[in-house]
DNA sequence: TTGACTACAGAACGATCGTTCTGATATCAA
DNA sequence: TTGATATCAGAACGATCGTTCTGTAGTCAA
């Protein structure tokens, strides 16, 4: 007997992540969803009660739509220091066709702007930088096993060497207009890891 | 023949500056700037002609106060590593005494909610890490000089690298609880810069 | 003591905020 | 075709937003 409705659920989360996403969550008011997802108003209500839980919702599917697609080489079966390159270069690539400067990352924007004082924005926030933390570390044993990681390397403080960092390479997204700047940046930072020096060279 | 301000003008920024600091741009209101200031309505906007506008001479005195204090040892002359670890150790000391979650670094939380749509944010956050570059690349070449940088490292990809993970430093900390997960970080991050592998040593 | 001047406290402005309500509209089993 | 039900568009809610205005209070040269 009900009426079908005119936009799935799921394409107004969609729609409505990618606003946060590039907003941020006090600067995106409900008409802008309401205008943006193209859902009815109390209909938005009715399927995530607030615009927090909206936003909390947003959340979630960004950690298993998009971090899932851009992460899950990292977490794949077998990933070594290449498929965390391959994570960031993917990074950039995005970055670039979306115009640089980007929208960087959800949960990075979100761990500044929401989560200090939201506990569970704060949770999931924790909970992405732990899974990153959780992936690059698994990378890197595996690396070690296949004999392509720098001897020196200490697989759990790099994992969140790498964990970190990545928060800063998504906030730097943010402002950064030139594609070889965060090149750079991802070059240095991994190249530690998988380069060892063969000698004492100095350059 | 005028009445003397209540508060002196400086005073209201410093407090405005910290309440941005503490909640970010949006959520902080005209209201919340008045209650905490203690300064006049009016007066704030004669000052300042904008929320906006505050929020700009904001950014200024904590660019000249806050980071000429911290970051200040890594641009003293002669500078090296040690400067930049004590830098870093500075602010975990800091944060701890703030209590953690702390308020991380109001330039890289503008970075990210602010910025990308405000031109003039962007020019002066652009212009906070640009500086943290130069003062990093400063003290690495010093270090270089001195014989206490490790040899393959290079001084303008390494400053680059301090400088965007020390946004990812700063984000982190406001989510961060423990104070030894901050320390564990910076020296994941300072690491390779002045301890070169003697010999080729798995651990 | 007066008067020009400025900061003061806070009322008031229209706009927009997040949220709820109202009634019309579409659906499909009965 | 009817009727129960869910979704629709959009008006309406009080609260708060950033900003301006009003009148009072304090200051110091004259």
């Amino acid at each position: 007997m009900p009426r079908k409705r005119t936009v799935p659920r799921d394409d107004v989360l969609q729609r409505a992540t990618g606003l946060f996403w590039r907003r941020g969550y006090e600067a995106t008011s409900v008409q802008d969803l309401v205008d943006a997802t193209g859902a009815n108003r109390a209909g938005l209500y009715g399927d995530f009660t607030d615009k927090r839980g909206l936003f909390l919702s947003a959340l979630d599917r960004y950690a298993d739509s998009f971090v899932g697609w851009a992460f899950g080489r990292v977490e794949a079966e077998g990933a070594t220091v290449d498929a965390i390159r391959d994570y960031f270069e993917t990074l950039i690539d995005l970055n670039v066709r979306r115009g640089l400067p980007s929208e960087g990352c959800l949960m990075a924007n979100s761990m500044t702007e929401v989560a200090p004082r939201d506990e569970e924005v704060r949770a999931r926030v924790r909970a992405h930088v732990d899974r990153q933390r959780r992936g690059f570390r698994q990378a890197l044993v595996n690396s070690r096993a296949a004999g392509r990681l720098a001897p020196y390397v200490d697989v759990d403080a790099a994992a969140h060497l790498l964990a970190v960092a990545t928060q800063g390479f998504a906030a730097y997204s943010r402002i950064c207009t030139d594609a070889t700047e965060l090149r750079g940046f991802v070059d240095s930072l991994l190249a530690p890891l998988s380069a060892p020096p063969r000698k004492e060279e100095t350059r």
